[in-house]
DNA sequence: GGGACCTGCTGAATCGATTTACCTGTTATC
DNA sequence: GATAACAGGTAAATCGATTCAGCAGGTCCC
């Protein structure tokens, strides 16, 4: 139950058989639950396990079985509340299969990326999830991929032959862009996030596809990049009202930044829902609590956390298996922050 | 610079010492720098690694050496935005000394902290950071607490020989209730939280002592727990409203309860800082944001984080040190929440 | 009674590093 | 010129598991 052994000098396998009166071999037979090895004396080995409070290690085993049920997360940021959401689904998918997490963050910084996928490497993780920083070259990550199974979050490529999961940003655009033309507004501004990562670049397409498909005049003022926090938005905002001619609604790249910019309207004596219409990305809890409460894109970060954990398991159990991309389901969901269409507002 | 080895072939030193024409010993020495291996062998060595792509690994090093640089994260819950800014504070302050994260969380479960403690000592992390579940058992830590270096975060026992950090809850809640009596308030509600964990019980008790102190009475009904999220804090502000004789200002467990009080509050048609006054407890980044921005108790759980890593890696690296807690100093923030007193509004 | 087969276990090789003790030439010292 | 000291390397043991190829002894069958 407990040992009294000197604090470093841990309990092995090799003290367990011997306190069994076994071998070593079968000692690992009977805790691997190996059908040749008799019950009473498997009986024996789990005893002696229990009395020398024998701990498995894990880091042993895997060198021999060259498999470490480690998988590496590295994300820019975990403190973002999607980014934690994603972790959190990716831990709790992993732990059910017996994985552990290795969790690294980059800050969006090249150099600390490659310094990340190095240690991990080096770590013997089974395989990568990775949110790659904006601008990693494709040439690095087709390296990357060739020294362990990889998940791309986020950014697919499709000249790359790897697994990857990312949501539907051009449908979940379009649905966002049609609501608030259809409320009756005509400059929509698209606030937040930098246009280096493939998503923005993929959202703002989608934007202007959709403006220009109705006509609309595409004023590339009310493309505002900014930081992905509160802060963001809420400077964004700012800056925004501050034009001559500002616009009516915002459509934002994240919750995050779409709370950043409510705050900012009632700061400057305005609300969304009423005399402006805020639509976010994401959906995150607090999305639903928010006064008024924020319309959104689903995005669902915990499914997309266990889906790049699935697929990941996946790709480890079967390794042939041809590419996977998963591209999540995003969905509008109307809540109070587009509540007023202008028609109405303007009699 | 790449490999050419079937997929699972994994470039080995013994195959970099090939390359070099030098034994594994004079590999190892030299990627070490030890100062026995001469200059122009270890450049040779270091050319087969690069030409070789041969990636250390440091789970076979680690057998050997008993180091794994793995430092294991235990929280009940990452998602939460206190202990996603306390994991990310945690993970670079360890990364930036050359160590890893393995992250796990218990869903504040006994089981599953059980089995997640298993897990990362198998995994022959060095330490674990722990963050006990609610009703966690004094002998259960005090024999975790000797297969590894822990340190407890939050918590702290003083029947227990574990380094620990945690804030100082005591102070932080004299000086937010002493604040709301010096606005007028008299009816002071506690809210969020569960009493199984110590911090809650400090400063609930901290709470008491100081309405009496001042010969307040000290109402049983106002002391609401919850869960720990926004919708917590929402539900339990409801409840509050709908008391015969309610209270007027309300000191929450966590900042991430009081937006949930705010968000109730306005969802009821009032507002804090002009009919009600909430405090909150953590100051995560949002709080300036807020409209009205939340007066909290600073809690930096960044710092938490740091501070832990840091005593961790403190205490791997001289084990004998005596037991160090260290109580995070908080401080009363004012900002608009608690803005307007009672006696002004009761003119 | 001799082979085939099964049951239950063990010896020894193996995974990929580190590290100690030792070896072989050189060079310096008196 | 003997000896010590040193520089630069290497062979082999080691860390703690897994796993395969036996091996002893028993049973069964014709």
């Amino acid at each position: 139950m407990t040992d009294r052994r000197p604090r470093n000098q841990k309990v092995t396998l090799q003290d367990v058989a011997d306190a069994a009166g076994v071998s070593k071999a079968t000692a690992s037979l009977a805790l691997r639950e190996n059908p040749r090895i008799s019950e009473p004396t498997r009986m024996r080995v789990l005893e002696a396990v229990d009395s020398l409070g024998y701990v498995y290690n894990q880091r042993a085993a895997s060198l021999r079985t060259r498999r470490s049920y480690t998988i590496g997360l590295i994300l820019k940021d975990v403190s973002n509340p999607f980014n934690a959401e994603l972790t959190s689904g990716a831990e709790s998918q992993l732990a059910g299969e017996g994985y552990s997490l290795l969790l690294g963050t980059t800050d969006d910084d090249m150099d600390k990326q490659a310094r990340m996928i190095k240690t991990m490497l080096e770590g013997d993780v089974d395989g990568v999830i990775l949110s790659t920083v904006t601008g990693t070259a494709l040439d690095a990550l087709r390296k990357w991929s060739q020294y362990c199974p990889m998940i791309l979050l986020t950014q697919y490529y499709s000249a790359l032959a790897v697994d990857c999961v990312g949501m539907d940003d051009v449908n979940g655009t379009e649905r966002a862009v049609e609501h608030l033309i259809q409320q009756g507004h005509r400059r929509i501004a698209f606030v937040g996030g930098y246009n280096s990562t493939l998503t923005r670049q993929r959202r703002l397409q989608s934007y202007r596809d959709i403006l220009r498909r109705h006509k609309f005049e595409c004023d590339p003022a009310l493309d505002i990049t900014s930081p992905v926090t509160r802060r963001g938005g809420y400077d964004a905002i700012h800056q925004l009202l501050s034009m001559t001619s500002p616009p009516s609604a915002a459509y934002c790249y994240s919750d995050v930044i779409a709370f950043g910019v409510m705050l900012g309207l009632r700061a400057a004596g305005r609300e969304a829902g009423q005399d402006f219409a805020v639509i976010g990305f994401d959906d995150v809890p607090e999305a639903t609590l928010w006064h008024p409460s924020l319309t959104t894109v689903s995005a669902d970060p915990r499914g997309l956390g266990e889906n790049a954990a699935q697929l990941m398991l996946r790709r480890i159990a079967e390794p042939d298996l041809p590419v996977k991309r998963i591209i999540m389901p995003s969905r509008l969901i109307v809540r109070d922050s587009t509540a007023a269409p202008v028609s109405e507002r303007l009699n």
